[in-house]
RNA sequence: GGGUGUUUAGCUCAGCUGGUUAGAGCGUCACAUUGACAUUGUGAAGGUCACUGGUUCGAGUCCAGUAAUACCCACCA
């Protein structure tokens, strides 16, 4: 037999282990050697942004994910994880175009469009190829024949038609709408994309005609239109409907008074000056009210030529000089310092956000649809998840979105960036065709928009199965889908891993896409797993430098323990800390799996992993109960991992193996030797402990066995072997051998020596002996004894007598309140009454256990003197 | 302004539908160590389960409120 090194070196081994793997197929599901109507299982990797490489946040997703695949693929499950990446359109060009800026000082307009993106895709590439490295590096069971990217051909197709369908049925629509303009990336921002940031800034008190009024932003002054109030404000009911002249500093202009709800009174003097061009709350007033719309900010930012002298200027020296020449017209009541007031600002470029109107393509979220039952795309989100066809892990957020999804509005899906979706749009003047190809004829141009990368994202589960090219429609049936190939198969799919920040950016749009596709979900768990933070309880980022590289973890510890760590001590939806100790213990756990491994090979010449084992293979105490225990152990981690809970079927593992296998059972089977039991326990262990580190376990098994474990079936706790008598017998065992380690321990006897006791008649006499370092005799010696258990154990050595009988004191004092409390509770009608059976029997045999003990203690505490 | 978490040992966290003397890891202290493992072993100390009420035979666990802390949403004209 070769030699077994002393540590298992997890960067020798990890990178041939996981060619092994791939080679062997399994990891594409159609290998899976499976009767015909085996359950499929699936998760489609979230896609990582090309803008970065991986960091902990992934890793602890594809722990997770790998986690649950390769505990269904052990059960029989035709199991799919499908991994791929997201181009991450604006994000992916703002890294692109910072590099540029940095590397060669040029700006994206400097190179133009097709140069531009060459470049982007020069970096996706390379981004690309690390991602999905280490994407292995994490052990991942991926199916890479079926890798995909959210902007390859086969997903612009399934986009473009996506686009298509939505717009024949009415659901994507062009409207001139106020939008959150970024005027540095010149693009628009989805709602949830604008980031408010707190500023102190001025409140202008300004004179407007009849009113005074608060505003911050004076400049905008130009594109008024409107005054409003509250309907209900006494103050100001003889102006409404009434028209003003109002004094600007470019002349007169006329204002029409309105009531609406949307003011509120309370705030500056309760009138508000309405710009329905550059402002959202504003834009709403005056729909209701059919007030005109003024544009007076363009796409730069800047005041536009019907601003007079201020044409050119950014908003910010438009309001510098605007109130300037106010005050000089004496428009200006006062001016409050120190105004808190929230700013919103690009979440990419940390711009300000201009409100300014646009012509956009939106997704229509409320629009009824009569193949969804006459319910829109919105209500039948809500509806999935409200009766429990989707269930999120924890429970509460399903809460959090279903309120974002109520209020959710109509979505602008075009960007004003060039890396990213194309959309299927022409134009010619005022026509607009949609279409897979332009139309004919001269004239029509193509849109040069592209779309919110979350349309294609949203797309995710369906576009990587096969979509469109495997749906078909029964002649007659047009709204009947019949789903073929892979679809069929493996949609929908059975979990979606992520964090939680992300419901509101992806899973709703997710949810809604499906829904309008498939008239079906896309998956049917959320899981949301925490943010990994670090010690200290901080976000990790790069400006702080706090981050931890899982890469460098993995070449310092291994791919299993980074894995562990991940999912140790932490529970869905709670933020978890990482640190690098954390890490190396579970490191250390790794050691000490593969010291079991190499303890059985050495003790044994032809120690060999055994699936089964019958009663009378069962030769001890010792063999019934490890047997015992370890299949309580994988009923309950089965139960624990189908519930999600990860943390507690890992630690309930750990737990085992280290505790009961290692500590125990090992040092027992150097006296008994049964290898029968320790390779049936070991072949156990392994295969539990498969998902949760793969690697080691998978080395170990095939060294061993020369078979492969990552298809090995998970095992099934055989009830027949659990045996609740031989487990309180060894517990009864652990306790005097603890009790006499204790004794040593307090009178400071080194372990080198060995004690003696004695003892009439005593079972597992070696098994005491040699765990508690004690020789038993049968004779009684003449030196003081102490009686360690009921079964006539007696320990006789050098003892302090003051120090015994404190201790027996407390012990003593201690179980007389036990039994004061318990026989009081005992006596309690209403507790007999109510309780159940079970509990009140437990109580019972506690009672007769603290009688017990209470009467060996105070016998013991008579005999020392 | 509305909402959701968290609060348990010095630190990091478990504790499933209420029912053993509330657990673990790290750290601390004491001891041990020629082999499966110093990446180790044995033992010990350490807790009014944030606070105040309530429900119950019984509350760390359920309810109400308070405080600290973290986050989410809305948005401030």
């Amino acid at each position: 037999m070769p030699e077994i090194p002393k540590t298992y070196e997890a960067n020798k081994y990890e990178d041939e282990i996981y060619k092994l793997w791939e080679k062997s197929g399994f990891f594409n599901p159609d290998n899976l050697k499976l009767p015909k109507n085996a359950k499929s299982y699936t998760i489609i990797l979230p896609p990582p942004n090309i803008t970065d490489k991986l960091h902990l946040g992934h890793a602890s997703t594809i722990a997770i994910e790998d986690l649950l695949i390769r505990y269904h693929r052990m059960k029989g499950f035709r199991t799919l994880y499908l991994p791929g990446t997201d181009h991450a359109s604006i994000a992916t060009q703002n890294v692109v175009e910072k590099k540029l800026l940095k590397e060669k000082g040029i700006t994206r307009h400097d190179l133009g469009k097709e140069k531009f993106l060459k470049e982007v895709w020069k970096f996706l590439r390379d981004t690309q190829a690390t991602i999905l490295n280490q994407a292995k590096k994490m052990g991942g069971s991926f199916d890479w024949s079926r890798e995909a990217f959210t902007l390859d051909e086969t997903r612009k197709k399934a986009v473009r038609k996506m686009f298509i369908d939505m717009y024949n049925e009415g659901l994507v629509y062009r409207g001139k709408r106020i939008v959150n303009w970024c005027p540095r990336c010149k693009s628009t921002l989805a709602d949830d994309e604008v980031e408010y940031k707190e500023e102190i800034g001025k409140l202008y008190w300004i004179k407007y005609g009849p009113f005074i009024l608060a505003t911050s932003r004076p400049e905008t002054k130009l594109g008024d239109t409107a005054v409003a109030v509250h309907p209900s404000d006494k103050r100001y009911k003889k102006f409404v409907g009434k028209k003003y002249k109002i004094p600007g500093v470019l002349g007169e202009f006329e204002v029409m008074v309105v009531a609406d709800r949307a003011v509120d009174p309370k705030f500056g003097t309760g009138v508000i000056k309405v710009t329905p061009a550059h402002d959202f709350t504003d834009n709403e007033i005056a729909m209701r009210h059919n007030i005109p719309m003024k544009q007076i900010i363009n796409e730069d930012g800047r005041m536009m030529e019907n601003c007079g002298k201020y044409a050119g200027l950014t908003t910010k020296e438009a309001r510098e000089k605007i109130v300037a020449d106010m005050e000089k017209m004496g428009l200006i009541d006062h001016i409050e310092e120190n105004y808190v007031h929230n700013l919103a600002t690009c979440y990419r470029c940390g711009s300000v956000i201009e409100p300014i109107p646009s012509n956009q393509w939106f997704l229509a979220v409320d629009k009824k649809l009569k193949r969804l039952g006459n319910k829109s795309l919105k209500e039948k989100a809500i509806e999935v998840a409200k009766n429990g066809k989707i269930e999120f892990i924890p429970f509460r957020f399903t809460k959090r979105y279903i309120d974002w999804m109520t209020n959710l509005h109509d979505w602008c899906i075009s960007r004003q960036i060039w890396f990213g979706h194309e959309m299927p749009i022409w134009y010619k003047n005022d026509e607009i065709y949609v279409g897979e190809k332009a139309p004919n004829g001269k004239g029509w141009t193509k849109d040069q928009d592209t779309l919110d990368t979350w349309f294609s994202s949203g797309m995710w589960t369906f576009s990587t199965l096969g979509w469109p090219a495997s749906v078909k429609t029964m002649a007659g049936k047009p709204d009947k889908i019949i789903k073929t190939g892979d679809l069929a198969r493996f949609h929908p799919t059975q979990v979606l891993e992520t964090g939680y920040e992300i419901i509101t950016l992806w899973v709703s749009r997710m949810i809604m896409m499906t829904i309008f596709a498939l008239g079906e979900i896309p998956f049917e768990n959320v899981y949301l797993h925490g943010m990994i933070l670090d010690k200290h309880g901080k976000k990790m980022s790069k400006s702080k430098g706090n981050g931890i590289n899982p890469l460098d973890m993995i070449s310092k510890f291994g791919t299993d323990a980074v894995r562990l760590s991940l999912m140790m001590g932490s529970t869905p939806g709670n933020d978890a800390k990482l640190s690098e100790e954390k890490i190396e213990s579970f490191r250390n756990f790794v050691t000490k799996l593969w010291n079991i491994y190499r303890y059985c090979t050495s003790a044994s010449s032809n120690f060999i992993l055994i699936s089964d084992v019958r009663k009378e293979d069962l030769k001890s105490l010792s063999d019934k109960w490890i047997v015992s225990r370890v299949n309580e152990v994988i009923f309950e981690v089965e139960k624990n991992i189908s519930e999600y809970k990860f943390s507690l079927a890992g630690e309930k593992l750990q737990k085992f193996t280290w505790d009961e296998l290692a500590d125990w059972y090992l040092e027992i089977h150097k006296l008994e030797k049964n290898d029968k039991v320790l390779g049936y326990i070991l072949d156990k262990i392994l295969k539990l402990w498969h998902p949760f580190m793969p690697f080691v376990t998978e080395k170990i098994y095939s060294d061993a066995k020369h078979k492969m474990l990552m298809v090995e079936k998970w095992p099934e706790s055989d009830k027949k072997l659990i045996d609740k008598k031989a487990e309180k017998e060894f517990q009864e065992l652990q306790e005097i051998i603890g009790k006499i380690r204790n004794i040593r321990s307090s009178y400071h006897i080194d372990l080198g020596k060995i004690i003696s006791a004695t003892a009439n008649k005593i079972s597992n006499k070696e098994i005491i002996e040699k765990l508690a370092r004690v020789k038993i005799f049968s004779e009684k010696s003449t030196k003081k004894l102490i009686k360690v258990s009921s079964l006539g154990l007696d320990v006789a050595e050098l003892i302090d007598t003051e120090k015994e009988k404190k201790s027996l004191e407390k012990e003593i004092e201690n179980l007389e309140n036990l039994i004061s409390k318990n026989s009081a509770l005992l006596a309690n009608k209403n507790f007999l009454k109510s309780a159940p059976k079970e509990i009140v029997d437990n109580n019972k045999n506690k009672m007769l256990e603290y009688k017990t003990k209470l009467k060996t203690n105070k016998e013991l505490f008579n005999n020392l003197r």
